[in-house]
DNA sequence: ATGTTCAAACTCATTACATCA
DNA sequence: AATGATGTAATGAGTTTGAAC
């Protein structure tokens, strides 16, 4: 899971934080695959107008320079600048070794879906949820929910209300989503949290769905990890904000004790604190007593370190004796 | 070079619906 | 069978960003 918080600081806590999808480094391309765009730019048909729109991605997407197909560690295109795809689900699928050069890109599903975008995507009925294309991939047999199993049933069950959308026209159906269905955009989502136009499409053309509902699912699954790391971020920093009142109440506890020391032995309390010698590097104290030299980490915020005092060794007549520089000298050095 | 406009893609909040207990 | 809770697909408003002018 890849979630974070951050809280302000921009100094980030969690390495998984930074989710910005950076340029391709373009390093470790092993099989590159260049798909010629459309070039119809904004002349090409209008897109599908659902209702809450499409944004016409497609149109986009038909603009866009050639694809550049990146069957390697996939770096997230930045937003807008779609120009790779990496559908690694597909060689595992296929049981073909990313890279190996054994994948022959013009056979897979997607590659092919991806091109009939490219080629026909303006021309082809917006509503690819009818579209004849036929699901190629191998997951799923039988582990759906309850009685819903059956892919092809699913798929149809899905087409058809989407159909059936289109024809009602404004009503708003719910589509619920195979278990198949969602484990393969769930499968992409871990791949890249974004899709570009083309990658949408050719997602939308492989689970035959329309490419707003892949959009959608998209933004919704975007939606839900953000608000699980909230939660999960929440549950952390509750318990820091516990963690932290704990040692505020050991610590005035420390205080009080201090200070009530200090009125009942004011003589030995009032000693200069000279006579405590600290390590200006490490913060350590060094004190010394009448038989030997203890060094003890004062608590940065601590009371004691507050008062000059090396509270727990501390014997009131060992601050009598004044520390020796030499050893003070001989910690700094060795620090 | 700068400002404006526009479209695409996003987030966020919310609604609507399917499913389950 | 009815119902409330839950999960999630879908929607709309608003924001950001880059390209075109």
């Amino acid at each position: 899971m890849e979630l974070a918080l951050s809280l302000g600081d921009s100094s980030k806590q969690f390495s998984f934080l930074d989710k910005t999808p950076k340029k391709s480094s373009g390093k470790g391309l092993g099989f590159c695959m260049a798909v010629g765009g459309g070039g119809g730019g904004r002349s090409l048909s209008p897109p599908e107008r659902e209702t809450g729109g499409d944004h016409g991605d497609e149109r986009r997407g038909s603009s866009d320079p050639p694809v550049q197909l990146d069957l390697l560690p996939f770096s997230p295109v930045p937003r807008r600048q779609p120009s790779q795809l990496r559908f690694s689900w597909v060689t595992d699928n296929l049981g073909t070794e990313p890279g190996s050069g054994a994948l022959d890109v013009n056979r897979l599903p997607i590659v092919a879906a991806v091109e009939e975008a490219e080629e026909g995507g303006a021309q082809s009925s917006p509503n690819s949820a009818a579209s004849s294309f036929q699901m190629d991939f191998g997951i799923g047999n039988g582990s759906s929910r309850g009685k819903r199993s059956d892919m092809e049933g699913e798929m149809e069950r899905t087409s058809s209300r989407a159909s059936d959308d289109d024809e009602n026209g404004s009503t708003r159906k719910k589509l619920r989503l195979s278990k198949e269905q969602s484990a393969f955009l769930e499968e992409s989502f871990k791949e890249h949290n974004t899709l570009n136009p083309k990658q949408k499409l050719a997602l939308a053309k492989q689970l035959n769905l329309r490419p707003r509902q892949v959009e959608v699912w998209f933004q919704n699954r975007r939606a839900r990890t953000k608000l699980k790391q909230t939660e999960v971020d929440c549950e952390y920093l509750k318990r820091c904000c516990e963690t932290l009142t704990e040692e505020n109440r050991r610590l005035q506890k420390e205080l009080q004790e201090l200070r009530a020391l200090k009125t009942s032995q004011p003589f030995y309390m009032q000693l200069p604190a000279t006579t405590l010698t600290m390590c200006p590097s490490c913060e350590r104290v060094a004190t010394t007593t009448t038989t030997t030299t203890t060094t003890t980490t004062a608590t940065a915020n601590g009371a004691g370190a507050a008062l000059g005092v090396n509270r727990p060794k501390l014997h009131p007549f060992s601050a009598l004796k004044p520390a020796r520089a030499p050893q003070a000298q001989a910690h700094q050095a060795a620090s």
